[in-house]
DNA sequence: CATGAATGAGTGTTCATTCAT
DNA sequence: GATGAATGAACACTCATTCAT
């Protein structure tokens, strides 16, 4: 079966969760968390069902690994954004908003959001990570921009949250559409030219008479 | 079983499906479509796990159910909306989004999108079918009235579908926020006043200037 | 595959769960806990894997049934023979021990010790279970007797617990030739006749001079 | 790794097989052969997995490896006592009993008997070599001994068989009392007390009017 | 119509055994 | 010799679906 001279397999301790992980967010973000099979995501990974074991307890630990390790490299970018306090609001908003939709394009944010809601009451642990971790942190950031913009007179009045929202909330809206709609026929989406056009938009309304 | 003069008719039998899928919207919304059990859909609604196949063929027949049910009650707020062509665009706009707002926080919606988003790999045909009669719908009404106004000078330039994308994402965002992150300890969102907030931004920066 | 006409399956609610106990005795005592198969006990039983389900929660709970049901009709003749308060000791105990061996024989007694002394470190509560409901009562009867006894100065002095461990002691033993020793080959056991001869050498040695 | 001035020779190699035995011992008779996991054993013999097919083909071979290596040492004391045919019948019997008991506090014949029980239907093999090495030869021994002391009238008539099995009942019931029944909270057992008083007792009832 | 006992294919998880290093 | 990563067959348990009653 095999070709002659390949080793069964190879040792490859150090790789292996990462292509574990790897091939457990295909799988999991194409059929979800109780559709997806070990089996397949064993066989995606090159591995038997059995090394799964080696590296994670269960498939939920698999999961969240999962979710854990698409969150984390995407933090950076968001706290970056946050020091750059004595920019404009605009520049600040318009720099954050199109590399939140640049992010959103390249890694697998989509899948793994699409997951984290579809399983959030089977495994709240999931959704509290995400919460804690990824809109928490973002969204302070934003209130945090946005109260300071309020406060030098650069912002419309209002509840910063839904300020926060009502900037972040379309590249939501465009991203499940390329995950759910864009796959059984609606118009793709240009999730970038989305982001200008709406920062273009919303900054318009938002910033007050004196801050243009 | 039924007390003495209950109507002739009988109420049950009539009733049947609906109680069937109410339940199973309950039970869908709350485990997803694969972890949702039959036999809890069944105690739910009253009846036997056998029942359920005198009205449903398969469990995918009854999700179609439940996601269709969900639906068309909804689509005729809509279509209303479209009709009030001589009315200004920002009071028709204003009118339309706080009636999403209410439709969202009344019915469930936001159950029935969660799962969409979920099964979407798996079950196109849902995705399919809340695309077709639900987000093209809407969003045809809105590109509509977005494209007149613009041709009459009232909103900026642009490409009309990420206008209301814009318009309509921080209401999906927060719709999920409830289902998703309140649960796991997130502030609760009002979505009503969310809406308004928005809605008051949003049109501040669409209006072109003449539109004011 | 099944004969014209036989319906697929029957509806023994009442039957199956004695039906499934016995089978599963007969194939824990032939294997132990581990190594039987609930594919083995389904099949014996003439039932599908899932049936068991449908009356066991698990495993555990299955074994658990077999001792208990194994116990219970055991308890009665133990009980019994310890009423018969002013009968001589010797005749009260030769009945009994001569009891006990009919019953050792007869039921599944040797089996079922087989598998507790087993699995009494990994299934802790079934040890419990058949100290309780079974050794501690019928010693409790013997030492009770013995202790009359030798108030009486019927019997010689001494701990009446060993007292009472060597009267059954031998009894175990042969039971255990029977399940262990004799399907390897060792000489057959007659357990009736080991418990009359012993009954009689070790009355000689526990009667007190007065007593004989 | 070993201190400097260690022995020359490597201690390791030759302890291995031996400490292998006495960790799987440790683990068989906590767990059954079935429970018993080869990374415990591996772990409690400080050793890898792999290098326990070094020195044993199968898990079976293990097993029977514990199993003989806890069957030998206890040969010797048995056959010393076949030796001394020239003392009188109770003194040997008191002696063998007694040092049968002591054998049965310090060695792990418990566990192994209990093994060996538990065992005996899918590894006949082991009831077989027990039954040769052990069950036999002490038999062998006891009938002996028996059989001498009846022709010369010392013991009343009687299936030698029966006394021997007689003699060693009680001290099986007790071991077999301390590995199951007191861990789940039964009262402890003194087995050389136990020992003691039985022995006292049958030899009353066996010795013939003569021979006391 | 309605029931619910019964089915059996499917899957997560375990673990004795192997073998490249 | 020794390691431990990897394997894969085996098994307990689940649950959508069926059908005699």
């Amino acid at each position: 079966m095999l070709p002659v001279g390949e080793p069964r397999w190879r040792r490859r301790k150090e790789a292996r969760p990462g292509e574990i992980v790897a091939a457990a967010l295909a799988v999991f973000a194409e059929k979800g968390f109780a559709a997806a099979r070990l089996d397949d995501i064993a066989a995606r990974a090159g591995v038997s069902k059995g090394a799964l074991y080696l590296y994670f307890e269960t498939k939920q630990d698999l999961f969240a690994a999962v979710v854990r390790d698409a969150i984390s490299p995407n933090l950076a970018a968001v706290e970056v954004a946050a020091g750059a306090i004595n920019l404009p609001f605009a520049v600040i908003i318009r720099a954050l908003i199109e590399q939140a939709a640049e992010m959103m394009t390249v890694s697998p944010v989509g899948p793994v959001a699409k997951m984290v809601i579809a399983e959030s009451r089977n495994f709240p642990e999931l959704a509290r990570v995400w919460h804690d971790e990824v809109v928490a942190r973002m969204l302070g950031v934003l209130t945090g921009l946005i109260e300071r913009a309020q406060a030098k007179g650069e912002v419309r009045p209002g509840d910063a949250r839904f300020h926060a929202l009502a900037l972040i909330g379309p590249l939501l809206m465009g991203v499940l559409w390329r995950e759910v709609l864009t796959p059984v026929g609606a118009a793709p989406l240009d999730l970038r030219a989305l982001a200008r056009q709406h920062v273009d938009t919303i900054l318009a309304g938002l910033l007050a008479e004196g801050g243009r």
